[in-house]
RNA sequence: GCCGAAGUGAUGGAAUGGCAGACAUGUCGGUCUCAAAAACCGAUGUCCUUGCGGACAUGAGGGUUCGACUCCCUCCUUCGGCACCA
């Protein structure tokens, strides 16, 4: 335990963390918007206790925010809690804990971790989403949905746990079993609320264009998430009934070919079509199992894919052939219509169902390279082919055909065109207590009604029962339920028990911060609109979907409403990796956490930073290692060191200067290792610049100041001026990587302001370049000889040179030259 | 299963069409020391070779190119998301 002899961090970092904070160095007044900056971090859910891979994103920010007030911004950077969630509700079923209390104590040592690891924030601003003045508005915003139409309720699935008599999470769910109590979980049918997130589903898609500073990646996947596909959707008669069944298609191409019809278990014609047909029971008590099946499993294809027919048939309106109807659990009635036309010959899942249930399997569209034959075929055709079986469309191409058919069908009047999204409605209501309540009254003789404005918050009650019983402690609460209609005063009406998905809470809480303290409106306009869209957003690549899709689809509402004018909350959206300890995401359950206390406690603050940024590319998953940490720890003792020698201006001379490194460097004449050392301290400011400017790359930017630090030990006797420069500018450009040690050696520097109040350094772009290069020379894209040549040469000096080379000349020989390639100031390569 | 990523020495990684392994970690050897720690110096992809040097090498296989870790195709493995974990 020698460790703490490098340098005194544990004197160090309190110092610094309390003069940033008596300062007010990351307090920001709002009005003073010109060359603003809001830096936002994903604001954590307040669990335990925070370990290193959380730390990755707040240390991320942190540096961020450091550099770009460096670069003269006026950076806001605020912090907050995602207080409201499960965890803490089981915490309090299982051990008595209420959730308030031992949320807000978790708030209060994650706040230590953050301070102590050096992350700073406007802790003026901090908003908490489990307490009445933010969930107040997180309610208002679920009135002003309901009175646009976009807040509605309707039946939903919900995972039942029958012995629990309780409502689980997906997560509650294991292996389709309780976790807890390991019964067999099934489907209870509850209504529920949701958002019309799928009226916004154009605009999501076609705005995500706009976000041109986004990854791709996230891109991409809330693309295939929002899932647009245009189709037709065709009405098929019942046959024998009055009803029509609609199924949606992309594929009208293949109607001639549809061979059954599918529908999902929840469809509501299901009932209706099986009432009377031949063995009504079995068939009713099939297609129950099937609704009682997992919705998890069943939506990833894990499943068997099992139906049964119902007895019925539809006319399929291209070719009048009677049709059967068949419900199956393969069909999710979430999208499109909850029912298909199943085409086995060109449809993969339609095939395996076909053959399962010997069902015909119909080619119409045939396979240009190989004939295809319905006996002999082992996976569906999905490609293009011709046109064959289909009537008056044979011979067309299958592409040409999608169009000819749907118009066929649209003047028919079969069917329309119509265009589908995978997108479904969000469905916030939670069968839970530790949530925000939706703001919802229901009078017997008015209805549903919502909560009037200045009747906010409805107020969570604090004095409920936690029972195991799966009951939600609000519908247990008389004086929570019980209450006056708002529009007729009556007793009677009662209170929706419900509480928010979480997921609101953190939709819209980037807004409140800039106005956290406002009681009379969630934020303020003029001020909002002034400082955002948030000009860089950190956070876990885990919430590249849901999270950043909600809190897309809310600020779009609010720019409908007039309460903000942008329609893009975030401009610039870097996703970092996961930190992972033995192959596997750090968590308690199994017991891979690494705490950041101990190792800021034996390393330091600046050390840990050091170490998180060093581990990797941040963008991408990293694992974790105690013994890299110590050499992120040995790297700030080296640095620290450079500040006691700078006043001798003699480095090397004072270690022994026999044991001189075989350094390019180190190997000149002592005007030729200034004018290296000069260059290596600009080039360094140039490559830390740009990799914090582009991409946020500190692993490299990291090991180019590491080169700078190994050069100015190998110097011997450097001119002093030249050497101070060199010192300066490690501690500057280290500064929002280890802020503490380098706030400290600027002191030793002799200087007097913090270094935060420093103007980040300029290179000077003509110092960057050398005269004499060493070119690698390869022959046939081998390598094969280096040789030394001026920058810029003439090609036929080079030319000449590099044939001159005895390696070369041996083995080039007299063998016909081919091709010469030259990579001006890069490579040569000579084909023979 | 679907969608999105990633696979490079013993380890984390660097190099985004041009010298593969920067910078670290680890290991080995050395300096200093009574000793240890710290610090400093050196070696370190694999194989062949006394040496000079050479061959091979970026998950596997194929392709494009003067030249491929980098681009294209197929496959394998690992990780993230899949709508009630947040």
């Amino acid at each position: 335990m020698e460790n703490k002899n490098i340098y005194p961090f544990d004197e160090i970092e309190p110092k610094w963390q309390k003069f940033w904070r008596d300062n007010r160095l990351f307090n920001v007044d709002t009005d003073k918007h010109q060359n603003k900056y809001y830096c936002l971090m994903m604001f954590p859910y307040p669990s335990a206790a925070l370990h290193v891979g959380h730390g990755r994103n707040y240390i991320i920010g942190d540096v961020v925010a450091r550099y770009k007030m460096m670069r003269d911004f006026n950076v806001l950077t605020p912090m907050g809690w995602d207080a409201f969630g499960l965890p803490a509700e089981n915490a309090a079923i299982k051990g008595g804990l209420n959730p308030k209390i031992s949320t807000l104590n978790n708030i209060q040592t994650m706040k230590r971790q953050l301070r102590q690891w050096g992350v700073e924030y406007d802790w003026d601003r901090e908003v908490t989403s489990c307490l009445p003045d933010y969930y107040k508005w997180t309610q208002w915003i679920f009135v002003k949905l309901y009175e646009k139409g976009l807040a509605y309720k309707k039946k939903a699935f919900v995972n039942w746990c029958p012995s629990c008599k309780t409502v689980l999470a997906n997560e509650q769910v294991v292996n389709g079993s309780c976790e807890r109590c390991d019964t067999e979980v099934t489907q209870k049918d509850l209504e529920q609320w949701f958002f019309k997130i799928t009226h916004y589903a154009e605009r999501l898609l076609n705005d995500l264009d706009k976000l041109t500073e986004w990854p791709e990646r996230v891109k991409i996947m809330q693309r295939h998430w929002i899932g647009r596909s245009e189709g037709v959707e065709i009405n098929f008669k019942i046959d024998g009934m009055a009803e029509t069944l609609k199924c949606f298609t992309t594929r009208i191409d293949t109607i001639f070919g549809a061979t059954f019809i599918a529908l999902a278990p929840e469809h509501p014609l299901v009932d209706t079509l099986v009432r009377g047909c031949k063995d009504e029971k079995k068939v009713s008590s099939q297609i129950q199992k099937m609704r009682d099946e997992s919705k998890i499993d069943r939506a990833q294809d894990t499943v068997e894919k099992i139906g049964v027919f119902t007895g019925r048939y539809v006319i399929n309106p291209a070719n009048n052939e009677r049709v059967p109807i068949w419900v199956s659990n393969y069909i999710l009635m979430e999208y499109g219509t909850g029912a298909i036309m199943a085409v086995p010959a060109h449809d993969q899942r339609d095939f395996e169902f076909a053959k399962r249930y010997k069902l015909p399997i119909r080619v119409v569209i045939d396979d240009t390279k190989k004939h295809l034959d319905p006996n002999t075929m082992e996976e569906a055709h999905i490609g293009d082919g011709v046109m064959v079986n289909s009537g008056q469309f044979n011979g067309l191409e299958s592409k040409v055909a999608v169009e000819r058919i749907a118009g066929y069908f649209e003047e028919k009047r079969f069917g329309k065109r119509s265009i589908q999204y995978k997108l479904r409605d969000w469905l916030i209501s939670r069968q839970r207590y530790w949530g925000a309540p939706i703001p919802i009254i229901y009078c017997v003789r008015c209805g549903t009604l919502p909560v009037p404005e200045k009747d906010l918050p409805v107020l969570l009650p604090e004095d409920v029962e936690f029972r195991p019983t799966g009951e939600s402690p609000l519908k247990l609460s008389k004086d929570f339920v019980n209450t006056k209609c708002p529009k007729c005063g009556n007793e009677g009406a009662s209170r929706e028990t419900d509480t928010m998905d979480t997921f609101v809470d953190s939709s819209w809480y980037f807004l409140r911060y800039i106005t956290p303290n406002l009681n009379d409106r969630p934020f303020d306009t003029a001020l909002v609109n002034k400082w955002l869209p948030v000009d860089q957003y950190i956070g876990g690549i885990e919430h590249a979907i849901l999270h950043l899709m909600y809190s897309r689809f809310i600020t779009k509402f609010f720019s409908d409403i007039g309460v903000v004018s942008f329609d893009e909350p975030f401009k610039n959206l870097f996703t970092q990796g996961m930190i992972v300890k033995d192959g596997a995401k750090m968590s308690k359950s199994k017991g891979n956490v690494v705490s950041p206390d101990e190792l800021i406690k034996k390393y330091g603050a600046d050390t840990v930073r050091l170490y998180t940024l060093f581990i990797g590319p941040p963008e991408k998953d990293a694992e974790w290692s105690d013994r890299g940490v110590e050499g992120a720890y040995r790297f700030l003792g080296r640095v620290w060191r450079l500040v006691e020698k700078v006043q001798t201006s003699s480095l090397r001379s004072a270690e022994g200067a026999e044991a001189i490194s075989e350094s390019e460097i180190a190997s000149l004449p002592l005007a030729a290792r200034n004018d290296a050392l000069k260059r290596k301290i600009h080039r360094t400011i140039k490559k830390v610049t740009e990799d914090l400017d582009s991409g946020f790359h500190f692993n490299t930017a990291i090991s180019a100041i590491m080169e700078l630090v190994n050069e100015i030990y190998a110097v011997t006797a450097p001119d002093s001026g030249i050497l101070q420069e060199a010192i300066e500018t490690t501690i500057v450009l280290l500064s929002p990587i280890v802020p503490h040690i380098a706030e400290e050696m600027w002191q030793m520097m002799g200087k007097r302001n913090s270094i935060f109040r420093l103007k980040w350094l300029a290179y000077d772009g003509s110092l960057l370049v050398e005269k004499i290069i060493t070119m690698p020379i390869q022959v046939n894209g081998k390598l094969r000889s280096k040789i030394d040549v001026a920058i810029n040469a003439r090609e036929d000096e080079l030319k000449e040179k590099v044939l001159s080379d005895p390696k070369i000349k041996g083995i080039v020989q007299d063998k016909r030259i081919k091709n010469f390639i030259i990579v001006p100031n890069k490579l040569v390569n000579i084909v023979v």
